[in-house]
DNA sequence: CATCAGATTATGTCTATACATAAATTTCTG
DNA sequence: CAGAAATTTATGTATAGACATAATCTGATG
């Protein structure tokens, strides 16, 4: 952490011009020379310093307009980076003992899907101790495979992932008061604050499955943010 | 969203790779061709090749390793990318004015920070309605300029944006109960759920500050998911 | 049989050159 | 002088060739 290795290639580059826009030599909006003139100063090729540039222009901390140039952002806007992963990765990279229980799995309707919904509920378990309450709806239109499936060993959070692979989704975070009957799930008092993560996740233009997950109390999402 | 323009270039052997890899043609954890046989089937150069698995790589659809390949990632593990921006600019791109109101301003010691800290609270409004309280602790140590800055007319958020750049920090999110003063002044019942973010930037080695923010009731963040 | 040194190989990256593309700037026109 | 057309220019991307690097594989050695 003290010691850098003289980062050497494209990521010294970016390394230099990141110093430069911390340090403000280039502040906020201005225009930073062309490439060719870095690749002059750096003593390398155009394509190296374009490769730096891209990778930060991607990260938000540069504008690239054609012509135009290359600007510093206005607003160095920040971008965390949440990795969504299985929910029993999750909990066997805490350390614990993954546990798994179906609740309920039934036939009906969803607004938001076009078809007939697999609605399936589910409780997932950290060492003994409810972790998260998974209530998913599965589009039957779309996956039909999932009316053979029971989920009663493998919960739909995983045998989705196998069996069903998407191209788009989208995820939502918010704080909600614990229901009666999710509070007994996750061993909350009711009306707990309850960290909510609602997740639709489409392949193409179909609408393949809508989860609600409730974590149990104390849960944090952690990420880190600017990380080079 | 129905005529692709034939995506030419990396881009397209993007789409094809990702395509066959939703396709099951390319299942997880199988190690698909190098990126010299890549390029002879797609009739192109390694380079452009390597420039789309690359980007793959990096949004964890591919995992890549010297001389034992590239294979398709066992969990494709999805990655959402939350943009952490101003809190006046997250406010105005809902349409609504923007308010602030400082309610504190002293000095002190915080765990987190080495020598003296700024505690700095405020509340940021969105058309006359508490959106979210700012609890924040700024390392005076740091940054010195802070105590010349009284923070009536502009927010620490903003401030420290424009006069203390950050190399790196970390974020976490959380559902917490409303105590009695941070239901007061959003407007809300206490123990009421509320979404909290926690942050703290760094500049090097050295701590800058550490917010708190209480989101109103309601309030959710929101992103999407594999986004190509 | 265990271990270590070398050969092998797929990815990582740089270079130089070339052409494509978008947009700002200038020039030409009515 | 306004508006259209041509020019210029910085970035975007492709290419072939080269060398670097890290892992794996192989075979020699104690």
């Amino acid at each position: 952490m003290s010691a850098e290795p003289q980062f050497t290639g494209w990521q010294a580059i970016q390394a230099e011009v990141l110093r430069r826009i911390h340090a403000r030599e280039w502040p906020p909006g201005q225009v930073i020379p062309g490439e060719v003139a870095l690749a002059a100063e750096f003593g390398c090729a155009r394509a190296t310093v374009n490769r730096a540039l891209q990778a930060l222009a991607e990260a938000g901390m540069l504008e690239r307009r054609r012509k135009a140039g290359t600007r510093v952002a206005l607003h160095p806007v920040s971008k965390a980076t949440l990795t969504i992963s299985l929910i029993r990765q999750e909990i066997e990279a805490r350390g614990a003992t993954y546990g798994y229980r179906l609740l309920r799995r039934q036939e009906g309707v969803h607004a938001l899907l076009t078809g007939r919904a697999l609605h399936v509920t589910a409780l997932h378990f950290a060492d003994d101790a409810a972790f998260v309450l998974e209530d998913r709806h599965i589009d039957l239109t779309v996956i039909p495979l999932a009316r053979n499936e029971t989920f009663q060993e493998i919960s739909a959070n995983e045998w989705l992932l196998r069996n069903a692979p998407y191209t788009s989704g989208d995820v939502a975070f918010s704080a909600q008061a614990a229901s009666a009957e999710v509070a007994q799930h996750l061993g909350a008092e009711t009306g707990a604050p309850i960290f909510v993560m609602d997740r639709m996740t489409w392949d193409g233009e179909a609408a393949i499955t809508a989860v609600r997950l409730f974590y149990a109390p104390g849960y944090r999402i952690r990420t880190v943010i600017g990380g080079s």
